[in-house]
RNA sequence: GGGUCGUUAGCUCAGCCCGGUAGAGCAUCGGACUUUUAAUCCGUUGGUCCUGCGUUCAAAUCGCAGACGACCCA
């Protein structure tokens, strides 16, 4: 540091965007820097480096907590502490600070005849500098346990002005655009932030007990899968290939299954180029893991046991509060298939709910469908995403094309706003003819049309822990079929108030049946589903050599985070969230 | 993508309906005060009222457009 001019800051313009030159901020600024230069004067560099603390405030009070009034006046061991000043209370000779390190709060007693010339430092002391004070402790008349300062040392001066000390920071925007501050006067934000960390730590700690290898895979993919999310695009100039972010760790991490390693984990940043809200944010973390030779029923046990872990971890109580939610982690977890809550939302007779469980009948789940979903066209759409165009041309009730380039899925649309009921119905029959013959193709999208059912109507209201279990194959290009039922895979998510929390299944591991699902997922690529699944061939060719029976799960550690701190949104678990870019003029 | 609400001093907020000199508390600065707890008391400074356009003699206030944010819906 150049000591004829350490103060580099003074010779930056202060041009910050509403600072007019005498306006509050600018003013506060210069008046900070001048005691900074004042503090020079007398030999103190205001950005000192040469200060130990030999006590955390919370070590401090830990060690006294039981010592009297009486028995601390008598004590003289001398303690450096160090930290922010968040309150000062001047009363001439004498005076308070209280001051913030990482883990807690000291209150520091100053008296001009105890610290002589020193105490006049206090003259160049701001709220939110960061001090070294060396004192004894002692108790205040109201008990309090204090530390008595002999001497008084600005190791950090700060040259804005702390939020204000009653109501602190509230502006949402600035809380997460300037988190230090944040940080700095909110206790939950840093509350928040030991939550996420002591999670992410038991969760490691739990798999690795059970003998897990904890990996890396790649962020930068050739071809984005493991899921069905449009990716960030990005360029490597040297290689001069595109590449994207990873949208999930799956496919790398089954590799290494059929590696050898039975047990993988990864927890790492994903990154999905979607929209942001209460519960997206465009990077996010995952913890996924997969074990050989057990299937999506040991995963669920698994999971169960871990949630329970961690609630308790967290919360010392199984019981928890989730915005205004009470969710009961104590009991045994509810299982339970689409079709079944599907069912018990239309309020089905337990025969009538059997029988949906069985449903291969596309005309029953488009009459059930009808007004269930997200919009009046979206079974249609679904429909068109499972049919080839010749079966499009064949079996949907639509006009013959006003135009050449008419799309088929324009005219279909077209065709169903006319009278949507008696469309969905001629579509119902139709269907229900023509895949006669095919079982498990008519299983499979009626069970995806619940599925759709259940995105607009019943998720919300999955507030107790629940695993969710009967999803079609054609909603799973990742996941293997049951035994004995084509149609499903052995795949379950975890909700907990509403959220999935998790998302886990037996792995398809037969290379013939994934290069099929592969297929079906460039067919949808090709009708113009961006988030469908790209075809991995060095993936297949992995699967080709072999991997072992597996299960996998993936888990969103922010959800997890937010259910665990009560928190409504995503932004408040994640440090720096995505906002759009600050303009600074 | 649609809707609702918000943006005023460094921070937390009034003022807006019904247009007429921009306010409070905290923080700052000056003073008093040797055990305070949002310390207290006296005094003081500080503003691109988010931006632009319009209406008007006159706009923080009314209208339109935009920016940013929050929430709800899709």
């Amino acid at each position: 540091m150049n000591m004829k001019n350490p103060l580099h800051t003074s010779d930056l313009p202060l041009n910050e965007p509403a600072e007019t030159a005498d306006s509050g901020l600018h003013r506060i600024k210069k008046e900070r820097e001048e005691k900074a230069h004042r503090l020079l004067e007398l030999g103190q560099n205001p950005y000192a480096n040469d200060f130990k603390p030999a006590i955390s405030a919370q070590d401090f009070h830990k060690k006294y907590q039981a010592a009297s009034r009486d028995a601390l006046a008598e004590e003289n061991t001398v303690y450096q502490v160090a930290g922010r000043v968040m309150a000062i209370r001047s009363m001439g000779k004498a005076a308070f600070l209280r001051i913030q390190d990482q883990d807690g709060e000291l209150q520091i007693f100053m008296q001009q005849n105890q610290m002589g010339e020193a105490y006049d430092l206090l003259k160049l002391v701001d709220m939110g500098d960061i001090v070294g004070i060396d004192g004894t402790p002692m108790r205040t008349k109201t008990e309090e346990l204090s530390l008595k300062a002999n001497s008084l040392r600005v190791l950090t001066k700060s040259l804005r002005p702390l939020p204000e000390k009653w109501h602190g920071l509230t502006n949402i925007e600035q809380r997460h655009r300037q988190r230090y501050l944040d940080l700095i006067v909110n206790p939950e934000a840093r509350h928040i932030f030991r939550v996420r960390t002591l999670i992410i730590r038991e969760i490691r700690q739990f798999l690795d007990d059970m003998g897990y290898l904890e990996v890396e895979t790649p962020i930068l993919s050739d071809i984005p899968g493991g899921a069905a999310a449009k990716p960030f695009l990005t360029h490597h100039n040297a290689l001069g290939e595109d590449l994207s972010l990873r949208i999930a760790t799956e496919l790398h991490l089954k590799r290494l299954v059929v590696g050898g390693f039975d047990r993988v984990y990864e927890i790492g940043r994903i990154f999905r180029n979607e929209g942001v809200n209460t519960t997206h944010n465009p990077e996010f973390t995952s913890i996924e893991f997969y074990q050989a030779y057990a299937t999506y029923d040991d995963l669920m046990n698994l999971t169960e046991e871990l949630l329970k872990n961690l609630v308790q971890k967290v919360h010392g109580q199984l019981q928890i509060e989730y915005q205004g939610h009470t969710l009961d982690f104590s009991k045994s977890f509810r299982r339970v298939s689409i079709a079944r809550l599907v069912g018990e939302h239309f309020n089905f007779s337990s025969s009538d709910l059997e029988k949906l469980e069985q449903i291969s009948s596309v005309k029953w789940a488009l009459e059930l469908a009808l007004h269930q979903t997200v919009s009046l066209e979206e079974p249609l759409l679904i429909c068109l995403s499972e049919l080839h165009d010749e079966e499009i041309t064949n079996w949907i009730p639509i006009e013959a094309a006003e135009k050449i380039e008419d799309s088929l899925q324009a005219r279909a649309l077209r065709a169903l706003k006319s009278d949507p009921e008696q469309f969905y119905l001629q579509l119902g029959s139709s269907l229900e003819t023509q895949l006669a013959l095919d079982p498990v193709r008519a299983r499979r999208l009626s069970l995806h049309l619940l599925y759709a059912i259940f995105e607009h109507k019943i998720e919300k209201a999955l507030v107790e822990p629940t695993f969710l279990t009967g999803f079609s194959v054609s909603v799973s290009p990742l996941a293997r079929r049951r035994d004995g039922d084509a149609a499903i895979v052995d795949r379950f998510e975890l909700f907990c108030a509403g959220m999935e929390v998790a998302n886990s299944f037996s792995e398809l591991t037969d290379p013939v049946d994934q290069r099929e699902r592969f297929m079906m997922q460039a067919r949808k690529k090709e009708k113009g589903d961006e988030e469908a699944h790209g075809v991995d061939e060095d993936f297949l060719r992995a699967l080709e050599v072999g991997m072992p029976p597996t299960a996998g799960e993936g888990i969103g550690i922010d959800r997890l985070v937010m259910l665990l701190t009560n928190s409504p949104s995503i932004r408040e678990v994640i440090l720096f969230p995505k906002l759009r870019t600050e303009k600074r003029s």
